[in-house]
DNA sequence: AATGATTGCAACCGCAATCGC
DNA sequence: GGCGATTGCGGTTGCAATCAT
């Protein structure tokens, strides 16, 4: 038996939302609220999937969406939090105010992706599904030229995109950010970053057991811009996988644009222009976290 | 001007997580 | 705890607009 479908396909519009459409949605909603989205077709009059009705609120209907173009500094920040999360468009966009999944999504397929693919033919890219290896964006002097590339030897696998409930950073970093009070370089802490499944908080690895609370609130951005990591032993990939299937960050962090900057950016060898200005993700930062 | 290729994006689909009984 | 219903997410598709020839 196959799973049943959402809704009866019978009779039901499919395609482009008509003006009517849209304003029959946006009435309704705005009366009812939001949610209760099987039910809503029918109560609200409209010959509409209940998923589509959600889809079309939440994408284009729902008061506070910025339309238009991707400015730099949301593209940076974009590239920024996909190396970091990698295909958790939902998650980037929740950091991107009015700006929806899928615009951040098709933005990515249609033009940062793109850059990256041009810049290294052969390799694709892939899913950096949490959970599974995370993508890596090297940045290099080409990054004046708005060339994008991947790190050589960056080519992952995809995998089926797993929804993640949690990143969690190891004690390591609390660590690392005390003794960074006091030593403002050269600390060669390791940082991990466990992106959490809900299945398998309940299991008995000390490590997962460690990662008990999400700590991705202020102090996280703070830590991992302000972390100095070494050099990964391990070739290739930033994010690695070990056996337990946690992913652990080697090589790829995120750094403030220093005023003493001598500071290079070892995102592999030299992910980071000095000169790149790391100002509008600190601004976000300085704004207070209500963009999170 | 015609037409084929490419691009951009809205919408759809299937799966996994979560909810509620 | 089990199970069906519902919601949310990410990958993919379809098509209109634009570009190139």
């Amino acid at each position: 038996m196959g799973r049943s479908p959402c809704c009866s396909k019978e009779g039901l519009n499919k395609g482009a939302w008509t003006a009517l459409e849209d304003k029959i949605l946006t009435e309704y909603i705005n009366i009812h609220g939001e949610g209760k989205w099987r039910h809503l077709p029918k109560r609200a009059g409209l010959k509409r999937c209940g998923k589509s009705c959600r889809l079309r609120w939440l994408n284009y209907l729902r008061p506070g969406i910025k339309r238009g173009n991707i400015t730099n500094d949301e593209e940076e920040l974009i590239i920024r939090l996909h190396n970091l999360l990698g295909n958790r468009w939902s998650l980037i966009a929740g950091r991107l105010p009015g700006r929806t999944d899928n615009e951040i999504k098709n933005y990515w397929n249609t033009n940062i992706g793109r850059k990256l693919q041009n810049g290294t033919p052969g390799c694709s890219i892939t899913n950096g599904g949490a959970g599974s290896t995370l993508n890596t964006v090297q940045h290099d002097e080409n990054v004046k030229n708005q060339e994008w590339h991947y790190d050589k030897g960056s080519c992952l696998v995809q995998t089926k995109a797993t929804r993640w409930t949690k990143v969690t950073v190891t004690n390591e970093i609390s660590q690392h950010n005390e003794n960074s009070k006091t030593n403002n370089v050269g600390d060669h802490s390791k940082m991990k970053a466990f992106l959490v499944s809900p299945s398998s908080e309940s299991n008995n690895d000390p490590v997962l057991n460690f990662m008990e609370n999400l700590e991705m609130d202020g102090n996280f951005f703070s830590e991992l811009m302000n972390m100095d990591l070494p050099e990964s032993s391990c070739q290739g990939n930033n994010i690695l996988e070990d056996n337990d299937n946690h992913c652990s960050v080697d090589k790829g962090y995120l750094s403030p644009k220093s005023s003493s900057d001598t500071t290079h950016f070892p995102w592999g060898d030299s992910l980071y222009d000095p000169n790149f200005d790391f100002l509008p993700v600190t601004t976000f930062m300085e704004s207070g976290f209500d963009w999170l």
